[in-house]
RNA sequence: GGCCGCGUGCCAGAGUGGUCUAAUGGGGCGGAUUGCAAAUCCGUUUACCGUCGGUUCGAAUCCGACCGCGGCCUCCA
């Protein structure tokens, strides 16, 4: 059975039909980088991870592109041009209708990082001017790319070789002020005010389908609109949903000059410029580009639950009405793809609660990159996941679990992969799982009772477990390298430590002795540290963090 | 109020008309191994699938009602 996926747009399962399987294009709002990102944010970046994945892999059907008879595990069976963005621009503290009130939330970075720099809570070597907004921007954004490659994320990779696949907002303004004028000029948008506080609205009632996406309508958004916005934008808008493409703001953080005086785009029209310019490549004009058909302009769109409305709702009018012949029948993208949000210990995250962990501080519990990417993608994308440190420890026992298959069945080094039939059951049934609407618990489930039946792994058991990770994603990340010493070998990215060694090595002379309650009592000890210990053959001990 | 979804064993979570006397993982229990642990391996335990009614030869799976729970619509992926 091909791929089908949910889509938001028609709120149905579908057969996923990229207009051309060789080459898909996909884009993934991207996170915002005024703060590190959290491991909500990662779950459903990995989950649009995980559906690239799917989509390029041999062992999945396409309605117009079938599997492959065999494949080879680091084999790409179809090209995604897969791009996200990062937000670098645009985003106040308050106001839903585009950013016309409150503060830069850029602003507000700056200030936490300048009281951070004070209290000498920035982390060594870091070299930050918190009064350069560019500068805040470009220091998160490093460390969110870092964590997105810890975990497997191809966009980020990809974006090393390619930066065009991972376009900061900030450098799209030319194309975000060109395709405002084009709306402008077409009558979808109208500037507003006196010069220096002037504004530019999408004119909502010009595009019929407004609400489709998130089953919004304009009588209710107008019954719903009061209360967020000031009274004085709000009157000067034609309609209360009309949203902000151009805000004139002479004083703003991040300005840029435009035929409605400096200022800072609306919220929404960054991704419509960016999504085509990532995945379109150098020679889209976005002054002529006009599709007659209405057919998409990208084939995957993927985002948070939370930007189906107002962010992907705008995006979607705003880029109809810029691009089509006929708006009305255009919907921008063919598949409209929205990961549900985490919860942290049955518990909904927010900024307000304060329940968000980074990845960083999930590492510096002893997880490992492989567990916590399995544990962020190992729920369906559209049920609210739940983390907890439980979860990532039975993960990271599932990975250790398939790396004894892998280990074992390693080909001598230099050798080619194996290519293998995806014929061969456990792929098919690992693929059938996936090709149903993303199915990872099922998908995982025919692993393990596969991984199960293995005796002693083989090359070629190595080389289907091979494939089956380049849609996981699991195996193929960096591990934390044991440190060895004359007495203990620390895992799990520890470093040794003298106070743990001098205990190790009593205990082995409480051992030796056979004082064997001497020998509890200090691995008690040890606990209490923090750490696990566990004997390994050749009397050395593994020493791991507690977590 | 609008839109969407869920209710399966101790827990998480698959299964969407017959092979369900219901995957998989965790937990529990028993055993092997270990000085003891941990890890690993072997075995084993637990579900009439929210309630009521309907369709059908046949339903966890389709339909209806009811009860219960949740998500988004607001900063936030």
């Amino acid at each position: 059975m091909p791929l089908r996926v949910h889509n938001t747009l028609t709120r149905r399962l579908e057969p996923f039909t990229p207009r051309d399987p060789g080459r898909v294009t996909f884009y993934t709002c991207g996170p915002t980088v005024y703060d590190d990102a959290h491991v909500g944010n990662f779950r459903s970046f990995l989950a649009a991870d995980l559906l690239r994945r799917v989509i390029q892999s041999p062992l999945i059907a396409l309605e117009n592109s079938p599997a492959a008879q065999n494949a080879a595990a680091g084999q790409t069976h179809r090209r995604v041009i897969h791009a996200m963005n990062i937000t670098d621009v645009g985003h106040m503290t308050d106001d839903a209708e585009g950013g016309e009130a409150g503060e830069d939330r850029m602003a507000v970075a700056g200030r936490r990082l300048q009281e951070a720099k004070k209290a000498g809570a920035l982390p060594p070597g870091v070299e930050i001017d918190p009064r350069d907004p560019r500068a805040i921007a470009a220091y998160y954004a490093q460390r969110f790319l870092a964590d997105a490659r810890r975990l497997g994320m191809l966009v980020a990779m990809d974006a090393q070789r390619e930066p065009a696949l991972m376009p900061r907002a900030s450098e799209a303004v030319p194309g975000m002020i060109r395709v405002i004028q084009r709306l402008e000029r077409a009558g979808f948008a109208y500037a507003r005010g006196e010069p220096g506080v002037r504004a530019v609205y999408f004119d909502v009632q010009r595009f019929a389908p407004y609400g489709v996406l998130s089953g919004n309508t304009l009588e209710q958004l107008r019954a719903g609109a009061g209360g967020r916005v000031s009274d004085h934008n709000q009157s000067q808008k034609r309609h209360p949903a009309d949203f902000l493409l151009w805000k004139e703001d002479p004083r703003h953080i991040m300005r840029w000059p435009s035929p409605w005086g400096e200022g800072y785009p609306g919220w929404h029209i960054e991704c419509t410029v960016m999504s085509l310019t990532a995945t379109r490549g150098r020679g889209l004009d976005l002054d002529a580009l006009t599709l007659p058909g209405g057919e998409p302009l990208i084939d995957v769109h993927s985002g948070g639950e939370d930007n189906i409305f107002p962010h992907h709702e705008c995006e979607l009018a705003q880029s109809c009405c810029a691009f089509n012949a006929d708006p009305a029948r255009g919907t921008f993208a063919g598949l409209w793809f929205h990961p549900r949000h985490l919860f942290i210990n049955g518990q909904k995250m927010s900024k307000s609660k304060g329940n968000f962990f980074t990845i960083a501080q999930l590492t510096e519990r002893g997880h490992e990159p492989a567990a916590i990417r399995l544990a962020l993608i190992g729920t369906h994308y559209r049920s609210n996941a739940d983390l907890t440190e439980q979860l990532v420890r039975d993960c990271h026992r599932a990975v250790e679990r398939w790396r004894r298959v892998m280990d074992a069945g390693a080909p001598p080094a230099g050798a080619r992969p194996e290519p293998v039939p995806t014929s061969e059951p456990v792929l098919r049934a690992f693929a059938a799982a996936l090709e149903d609407d993303l199915n990872i618990a099922g998908a995982i489930g025919a692993v393990n009772t596969w991984v199960s039946e293995i005796g002693s792994p083989t090359p070629r058991h190595a080389a289907v477990l091979g494939l089956i990770d380049d849609v996981l994603g699991v195996l193929s990340l960096e591990r934390p390298k044991p440190q060895d010493t004359e007495i203990g070998v620390f895992l799990g990215g520890l470093s040794p430590d003298q106070a743990v060694i001098a205990k190790l090595i009593e205990r082995r002379e409480a051992r030796k002795a056979k004082d064997f309650g001497r020998s509890d009592q200090i691995r008690d000890q040890l606990a209490a540290m923090g750490f696990n210990i566990k004997d390994a053959p050749g009397g050395k001990v593994e020493v791991s963090r507690r977590p």
